[in-house]
DNA sequence: TTCCATGTTTGACTTTTGTCGAGAGCCGTG
DNA sequence: CACGGCTCTCGACAAAAGTCAAACATGGAA
């Protein structure tokens, strides 16, 4: 492939059409090609963010329920997706929304930490392209060889994929079978060092995980649902890149925790920008302890748990008084 | 006219068609409302910024002579239109590689201070619509009430109408008749804050006038053809929001300067972003004074003017070796 | 060299989108 | 309450964009 000149035309291309608003066929002769031919480059250069189009989300911030979500517990920006108003699937319209405020909270230069989960999976995979040479993803958890199709690798790499930016893969898994050795590789300088980077973040995005048999951690063996059982008595409320945190947002002191190698909640909530996202609605729990541990500045979430959240604080406020 | 619910169908369209990606006629039954109403809201949402369609400019700036051309004068950036090579107008591919340059140096919360002339009123003209509220546009001079179309007031409402944004209008005249009247009208008190805020400009956008007769200042009245050729004799190289310079790129000391309600060049070089725009080949010798003067970090112009800066910058170099 | 594999380009065709004028709803006014 | 003036909406048509299979390059391996 002749790499330059393609590049070259797809641009030219791009610019004739998008940015003076020749048609087609102009733009075609223009540069003595096809018309196809042109179709066919301004797909590319959609697909290579060469050119960007982008929604605003403004209407689903400036929503009442978003605004008293903000007050009640305190973040920075709310997102609520309509539910079942627009379209069939009511979670591919969260992870819609989700990608479009991530590509607006992205700034140029930025680090950003990306954790793990079907929802990232999902956002990553619907994320349009952008042009963003000079941004980092870093991935905020060890790795877990799973069947599954949603490795924390991969949503790091599809998400810098489709940034054109460079992604920073941790090449540890994510539980290793003795406190030991976990302690050891994270003493590793490799490991260390990106460990000790996750705080640079300017962003980060992840959700949060349910503490039952349907969890990840279940799915990909590194737990097995008695012992996730257990953990929920123990005070396990939620599930945060790979970690089990309580009802609090704090780290739960158990085994399973001390073996983890991922980022420190000190690390996440060091991060300015830190954007949650949440699709189902089982995830309630998890969110409440999420957000009481201060692991969210950035939400967005569907109508119904944007409804059960305000519940929550309006009862809450009316105990406390 | 309903004007909510007309933005919200809008906004509803627009998120549907761009940001899921279904067709026109699926976003209308989604909708319940006509395909041809669809496509008319989403031009309106083109047009209103609801969506922003961008091309990325790098292509102008990847060019070995703009690289040389930064290295040559220490400029943060330049681009450089490809002269005749695309369209029938060069001057226009300039001001839409301008615009799009403008647009993608333009932050959320930034305050933006915008000068007069053909070439800001033109790019103001072709630029697409933005959505960003919390922008803030400021006139950088005085007004000249002329029988102009481009007078600086309309240059910064028309960029603030297009980005949405808030204009900040200089209730002054450019030049007034008397020195002391000037210096009074700059004390009082609406005026100095004016003045004074334009060093907290995020980024300016301007362009640099010759001094000749086809100057603005000469046929909008504010300077007669006589006078303009006395000041050249008297050292003036060119014109920056209103202000005669010399080719050092410093303020002329003439009765007409002191005249002036204008950003002064101090804080012109505050701000941190100074966007030069010159479509004109004649424009020469005011451009070298501008970039001497370090009145500009970021450049856009077309290809021979670039050509003439670069071999400029190599006869300045082998005479000084 | 020839041949295959891969990737590009194109003309012809189909689908999708843009536009325009007619008609419908909606005020405020005489 | 009927009348213009106004905007919004829709159906039908025209224009533009998307797609696909076939032709055409291109480059490397046998």
């Amino acid at each position: 492939m002749a790499i330059r000149p393609a590049e070259q035309l797809i641009h030219k291309a791009a610019w004739l059409y998008y940015a003076h608003g020749l048609r087609q066929d102009e733009v075609a002769n223009q540069l003595n090609i096809s018309r196809a031919s042109v179709a066919m480059y301004l797909r590319k250069a959609r697909e290579t963010g060469i050119v960007n189009i982008s929604t605003s989300t403004q209407l689903f911030t400036d929503d009442v329920m978003a605004r008293r979500l903000e007050d009640a517990f305190g973040l920075d920006a709310v997102w609520i997706a309509p539910e079942n108003a627009y379209l069939a699937d009511p979670s591919t319209d969260i992870a819609v929304l989700a990608a479009s405020v991530f590509l607006e909270l992205v700034k140029k230069g930025d680090r950003i930490g990306v954790a793990w989960g079907r929802t990232v999976y999902t956002i990553a995979d619907i994320m349009s392209y952008a042009d963003l040479q000079d941004v980092t993803v870093v991935q905020l958890c060890g790795n877990l060889g799973a069947p599954y199709s949603y490795r924390p690798d991969q949503c790091t790499m599809e998400i810098a994929r489709r940034l054109n930016a460079k992604g920073l893969n941790f090449y540890a898994p994510l539980v290793l079978s003795t406190e030991a050795l976990a302690q050891g590789l994270r003493a590793e300088p490799v490991i260390r060092d990106q460990l000790a980077g996750i705080a640079d973040c300017d962003l980060a995005l992840y959700s949060v995980g349910a503490v039952d048999a349907d969890s990840h951690l279940v799915k990909c063996g590194a737990l097995s649902a008695a012992e996730m059982a257990a953990l929920r008595d123990e005070g396990a409320a939620g599930v945060i890149a790979g970690q089990i945190i309580d009802a609090a947002g704090e780290v739960l002191d158990c085994s399973y925790n001390r073996r983890v190698i991922s980022a420190e909640l000190a690390s996440l909530r060091a991060i300015g920008k830190r954007l949650m996202v949440v699709q189902e609605d089982t995830k309630f729990e998890p969110l409440l302890s999420a957000i009481a541990g201060g692991l969210c500045t950035h939400l967005v979430v569907g109508a119904h748990m944007a409804g059960r959240l305000l519940q929550h604080a309006g009862t809450a406020t009316k105990k406390a008084s």
